[in-house]
DNA sequence: GGCTCCTCCTTGAACTTTAAACAAATGGCT
DNA sequence: AGCCATTTGTTTAAAGTTCAAGGAGGAGCC
């Protein structure tokens, strides 16, 4: 991320040209952006694990499922709408059984296949922490910025994820550009 | 996040209102935040860890002390610089330490400060992955935005990561409002 | 000096995440 | 049926993070 004074322009037949630095202002934006997306992400965390007694990621595990038909999601499924992989959900769902939020159950079609289901348990802890969680994300993000922010930011943010997800063909593989 | 059905408002004089559910529109909003928050931490840690051999996270440790006087700084100030614990920075220095990256040096003003200082060799690998790390996050970021967007992207997480800053009196005490 | 409070940093235990390896079931394909 | 590649989900160990507790030095005050 930091240019080294002045490195001189490699052999044109080299893969590594001069390296694209970014400007001063580009900086500027991308360390508000590593900062912002840290501290917020901090935040809702500990807010979260005091009010909820789970990170982040566990709250919108349970989420996902309230929303889900039949309040259960295959676990690939969940995984891939929560972004997180296969190995680190296997974890979580094995920790938010343990409180009692989730439960698992076969799939009757596919015997390798596992649902997770969100208990009535897990459903109240989502129903009181909740509005907690919704004002804490107002305070911090949606109260500071003006509709045309917001809106902004919706645009951005998404053309950001669309390029990496692994669903869109070519983003891992450099090669073909 | 999820607003059950229809929940009657609360009695006035609870501290509890209805809560400020967000919009549909404010909802995707902050979905693709998430998302793009965690897709793109997710990617760069990758890329980082397979490059550099270590988290995005102690990179920017690296990167902060690079950029400081003499390659040094306080524990404390790094902390504070990079938006981490002390603790979390303490265990952090351990391992950039152990791979022989940073080197620890007591503050001779004051017997309880340590100084963390980029080594040599921390330098170098600095160096020779950073041309690697700038390429991934045009890739991943400043190709696909416009100049405008770019600009927004700065101004509104700037906004949001003063709202959360501990310096920032008055974020802490949500009773002044 | 002695007292108290605060700051600086570390530690250890509990918890979460990652990466790699794995078993089991599925889905072609012959 | 038999075979092989893929998919599904879990497991293990190592690495990273958090939280609460604590040692030690500094700073103000009597």
């Amino acid at each position: 991320m930091k240019a080294p004074s002045s490195a001189p322009p490699q052999s044109p037949t080299e893969e590594a040209q001069e390296p694209r630095w970014l400007t001063d202002e580009e900086q500027r934006v991308w360390r508000s952006f590593m900062e912002g997306a840290t501290l917020l992400d901090d935040h809702l965390d500990r807010q979260l694990q005091r009010d909820a007694g789970m990170p982040h990621v566990y709250y919108g595990l349970l989420v996902k499922l309230a929303e889900a038909p039949r309040r259960r999601l295959r676990m690939t499924e969940l995984a891939m709408l929560a972004k997180i992989t296969r190995s680190r959900l296997s974890h979580a769902i094995a920790r938010l059984e343990k409180s009692g939020w989730v439960r698992r159950e076969d799939c009757p079609d596919d015997k390798r296949g596992q649902f997770a289901v969100l208990t009535d348990q897990g459903y109240e802890v989502l129903r009181q922490t909740a509005p907690g969680h919704v004002e804490a994300v107002r305070q911090a993000v949606f109260d500071r910025l003006t509709p045309q922010q917001q809106k902004s930011l919706g645009e951005i943010m998404r053309i950001i994820a669309e390029g990496l997800q692994p669903t869109e063909a070519g983003a891992d593989l450099p090669w073909l550009r």
